[in-house]
DNA sequence: ATGAAAGCGCTAACAA
DNA sequence: TTGTTAGCGCTTTCAT
């Protein structure tokens, strides 16, 4: 293993001087830079981590907390790491992958030993209960997703309210009368996942403003689960002819469905989803919809957390405009019949 | 922050007391080890990552580098991830995310800065480039997916070759004998992925040994593109009567796009599919399938590389056993017509 | 069964 | 512009 030291004595130059060009954080004169980029160069040194972190107090480490489900959003929760690693990489830093099983446990083991600098927390809860430990810890962290009370947090999320309204104002525009949501599994309402209840909010609140009727309907995924859901939908309110779906794997089946009975999309009933825009795109009717932005939230939370590591900005809470992309899925209202 | 020598001092022993106690490599008295381990939950104590892997020269990280591109299997990938973040931990390891980004420079670089003790790499290339630095160095390291020359490597994976065998197995045992796969997205086979050319393989030999007739069509995800390649796939063949899907992406949109055609499955034709077994229960058909074993590989993956950390057990082939399941997509072959 | 002390490889004052 | 040196917090011989 090729130390620091090796690299010096290679070059003629002392320690500190191989630290500070790595580092950059005094002037060398070209000549010496040279010599210790090509002694670095010859020997294939590479900086020890641990002694790095030890001596430097920091560990380029970020942590990224993931959801131990799968019950939703898989792409997204991996479209946002894959932001999130990439993102950090081109800061210098590496990220620690954490489940949520360890829950607060996890923050206090990273935050204790220093494994690392910072963390970015997905999948929060309203109430969630890492929160009052990252606050009295003060460690520097970005959530992605709301939690109910964001005082003294940074976090990131897609305005899901303003979600919820521009799905509802864009079937009342063109004039739907009665709209059914068709929600994630019961599970996430059970847990009280933030942006489940925030997109409903903005659903209805916006449903009153409009003089809009909507049914809210919790859907497990897959085609049966669908079925079921789409029954007593259209049982309970005949008339509906707007569907707004945020469920990934409702989509299918719901199009499925509707098309087995006869229903046609956009003519008969118009389908506005939430989801990624690949998956809008790949349905088997190219769905109006508004995109998660993955990316965006992954790269947001790395930037801010880095700039915080930097001591440049503070506190901050980031929501993201909706956009709705109009495609195949959503027309007019049919006449009332 | 709280320290080893803090510790020490507040229980009243040495340094080094503490440290054994820690790590349990000598024996200390019921009396002593009781006062110590006090001590460390009074005052909240968690030793120091960095100082620990400059001292002890292992840094209880494991590398997992996954692909950036997600044209395909995302769930399968998330699915591993998670599963190699939990079983890591439950050995006392952590885990460092690295996309494929960086390629050979990631290898490069976590071997020489002791950032990680281990790697896992998914997505194996058939001629993958990180693997001569693989060899190498010696890196203690996992591979899931199989590359052309496993020499001196670890591997886990899926028998694709065997799965592929399975699935025209099923299919000619049910008499069909114009079979078409619906495969991957081209790029997938132009970057000669190793798992999609084994199933391949494995789907050619055992058509020539059953005297079925196999037509394989690469296929980007999604409606618009099943569309054309079923056209396709219906021109050419016309007596296709079964059907082999290797594309999550693709498995919706091709039920739906069968079913529009008036061609009942499986009354007129069969398909099996290679998926995780969540997406064959929830396709709008239950579909009989052979599971990617996703956790299992993660899990193994892991515990492999922690007996090679140990010092226990060296180099090794697993290639996991397909098992498919009947469901309701497959069906004895409709009589000529 | 326990302690003392020498590093592990690096960073960052402090000097020159 | 460069060198010298004192740690960072831990593990692990070597002693006792």
């Amino acid at each position: 293993m090729v130390t620091l030291a090796e690299v010096a004595q290679h070059a003629g130059v002392s320690a500190s001087t191989v630290s500070y060009v790595l580092s950059g954080k005094r002037s060398i004169s070209t000549t010496t830079r040279q010599r210790v980029e090509q002694s670095i160069r010859e020997l294939g040194y590479h900086p020890n981590a641990g002694a790095r972190a030890l001596a430097g107090k920091r560990s380029n480490i970020i942590a990224l907390m993931i959801p131990l489900r799968t019950d939703m959003y898989v792409p997204v929760m991996m479209e946002i790491a894959i932001a999130v690693a990439t993102t950090a990489r081109t800061h210098g830093y590496d990220v620690l992958l954490l489940t949520g099983e360890e829950g607060p446990d996890a923050v206090r083991r990273v935050t204790g030993s220093g494994l690392a600098d910072a963390m970015i927390l997905m999948d929060v809860e309203l109430e969630d209960e890492r929160l009052p430990l990252l606050r009295r810890t003060g460690q520097p962290s970005v959530l992605i997703g709301l939690p109910a009370d964001t005082d003294g947090l940074t976090c990131v999320d897609l305005d899901w309210t303003a979600t919820g309204a521009l799905c509802v104002e864009h079937l009342a525009g063109l004039g739907h009368r009665d709209i059914a949501v068709i929600g994630e599994a019961p599970a996430v309402y059970e847990r009280h996942t933030g942006f489940a209840e925030r997109t409903l909010d903005g659903l209805r609140t916006r449903a009153r403003e409009t003089g809009v009727r909507v049914l809210h309907r919790p859907c497990d995924g897959g085609y049966d689960a669908m079925a079921v859901t789409l029954a007593r939908i259209l049982d309970e309110r005949p008339a509906t002819t707007g569907f707004v779906v945020q469920n990934e794997s409702a989509v299918e089946p719901l199009l499925a469905l509707l098309r087995q009975q006869g229903r046609a999309v956009p003519e008969d009933v118009s389908v506005v989803a939430i989801c990624p825009d690949q998956v809008a795109v790949q349905a088997s009717v190219r769905l109006t919809s508004v995109a998660v932005p993955a990316q965006e939230m992954g790269r947001y939370a790395v930037e801010h957390l880095v700039a915080k590591l930097d001591g440049r900005g503070g506190d901050d809470l980031v929501l993201i405009a909706p956009e709705l992309t109009v495609r195949a899925s959503s027309g007019p209202a049919p006449a009332a019949s």
